[in-house]
DNA sequence: TTCCGTGCAAAAATTTTGCATCATC
DNA sequence: GATGATGCAAAATTTTTGCACGGAA
């Protein structure tokens, strides 16, 4: 109870924050791009294109996977989500852009958020690269793949 | 000179062990499997699909895109290549199969594999999950992509 | 009113598949 | 000779784009 009660005030936050955003850089408002960003942020897992369209269908249904497309792109671009790197052949968002890591299921390709208390220590410059942060993957087998396979 | 001896050398011993691989599983030998393991092996970017056939076309006009694919299935399957997270929207492959980390140019996408001196301590069991390996993606800007920007 | 964003449909790009033929074993 | 791999073409999937219209500023 609580819990969703911080996790709807962070999402109205996030939310706040991406209009503010838009304003700054003179990006229209509109409902599908709240929809798209509303979505991706309540999202537990790491969405594909296709996922995310069809959550924002159920509130607008005349609305155009281009669009979906387009915003994800802005996103992106503004800083408010990320592609990941993904398992399958179609390309998969987050909207959590802080540094963080993601443990990987090579069964079924589930994407889980996790935070590691060791950080590396990356140099500024390597092979000829300025660098500018790492994420790790940590594959592995998620608990409901061990248990069908066994 | 010295280098590119052992490279050949690795790389014959390489296609020897694929050959043994392929001979222990049942799987036939052919030109275009034999070709499209050589390109992957000889590349020092981790190429796309559609780079992997290029290379293939100039030894073997005929060989089908359709068999670059299956071919690199084959060698994931078997353990001699890895499709790599990407950057861009078509799978990239690598045949460096051993625990290794990248380098990923935000700007073009190159991707050089790398080595790191420091390892992270990670437990067999992370939210359910069992842990099986993990892999550092390093982000940055690429030599080129420096001095093209500036 | 001015533009930017959207929807739609078409196109482009990427990947998979069915099937007849060919090559390896 | 049997079987599995290949080439080709078609299909399926994923992503991008052009353009007219509509809605936000």
């Amino acid at each position: 109870m609580l819990i969703s009660l911080t996790l709807f005030l962070m999402l109205e936050e996030k939310l706040n924050n991406f209009v503010n955003r838009c304003k700054e850089i003179g990006l229209k408002i509109t409902p599908q791009r709240i929809a798209v960003y509303e979505v991706l942020l309540k999202s537990e897992n790491h969405p594909t294109v296709e996922e995310i369209y069809e959550k924002v269908k159920e509130k607008y249904p005349y609305v155009s996977l281009a669009t979906v497309y387009r915003t994800l792109e802005t996103l992106e671009k503004i800083g408010l989500a990320k592609k990941v790197c993904f398992w399958g052949n179609s390309a998969r968002y987050d909207a959590n852009v802080s540094e963080h890591h993601h443990l990987i299921c090579e069964i079924c390709g589930k994407i889980e958020d996790i935070e590691l208390d060791q950080n590396l220590n990356i140099p500024e410059n390597l092979k000829g690269f300025k660098t500018e942060g790492y994420s790790v993957n940590i594959y592995g087998i998620c608990p409901e793949c061990l248990n069908r396979n066994s």
